[in-house]
DNA sequence: AGGAATACGCGAAGATTTCGCGTCTCTGAC
DNA sequence: GTCAGAGACGCGAAATCTTCGCGTATTCCT
């Protein structure tokens, strides 16, 4: 089912999670094959599931969400269908483009974009503060992203 | 330049934020508009820069990184120089997908992926406690990412 | 050594992107 | 009010690109 990545596929994979525009033929110099095999390794890697999709990355500040802000929560309890319940909710709110189950301090990690920090005030009063379960809320703001990757190393 | 952004983008937008693989075709459909006009809009909403381009999106377990960490650095002092050699530095890690400059209580946000924690704990002693300036670095590990997206609100 | 499985390159068929062209609508000036 | 210019649309054709069948080469396992 699930076959060995290889260097070629490595390479592909590096290529590819950088610019997916590329034509098949153009990946096929970069990796020295035949367009028709790129596209097959690619397709099998979708198919395996290692390749999830396509997406196009827009620019934060020119769609007017300049502002992240990382929020560590608490949750009053641990019992799981507070941890469901809060999961399925924050889940329901597009401004929080993460969130990750913690170990340590705090229970959740959620990283929010916001247009500005009065924007942000709203979504922590209208949205986050809201969510069922939430004991505590701490929020840390970017100053500056110096860079950002969605390029797994592979 | 910059046009502004119409309801015909922003849906546009919130497609391909989420699929990029779409043809020209099914997303005139989804958006009620002849294909070579669809086309033409992407077109300009890439070259105005609000697409910053096309990439492919890989399971971080499938290739072996499904452990995220995030990371709060201290460096010793703020001067201008040691934080563009920490930025320099820290660009150049693989591991490390993103990196933001944070008001509060420490400095630099990391987000890092690796193969385990004991992978992390390598990642940990040879490349971030070596950057330079770090006064204080304190991990956080993500039990389970609950979700992630790319798609910004629009 | 034999044979199955896997991957390759080639080349053609089928789609899709891409672009010129004519039309329509909206805006602003007279 | 109407006329000119800008901007966007749909249509349709040309150029590209994807996609797949086919025959061959290589590998690996028995």
């Amino acid at each position: 089912m699930d076959h060995q990545i290889d260097e070629i596929d490595a390479r592909l994979l590096r290529i590819v999670q950088r610019d997916a525009d590329l034509s098949a033929a153009e990946l096929a110099e970069r990796v020295h094959l035949s367009p028709s095999a790129c596209h097959r390794r690619l397709q099998r890697l979708r198919q395996a599931g290692v390749v999830q999709g396509h997406v196009a990355l827009l620019d934060a500040r020119r769609v007017g969400r300049p502002t992240t802000v990382f929020v560590e929560i608490s949750l009053s309890t641990q019992a799981d269908e507070v941890l469901d319940a809060f999961e399925a909710a924050v889940a329901r709110i597009p401004d929080v483009l993460e969130c990750h189950l913690m170990t340590g301090a705090y229970d959740y990690l959620l990283k929010v974009v916001a247009r500005d920090s009065e924007d942000f005030a709203t979504i922590h009063r209208r949205h986050l503060a809201r969510l069922p379960g939430v004991a505590k809320l701490q929020s840390s703001f970017a100053l500056k992203t110096v860079f950002k990757t969605t390029a797994l190393p592979v």
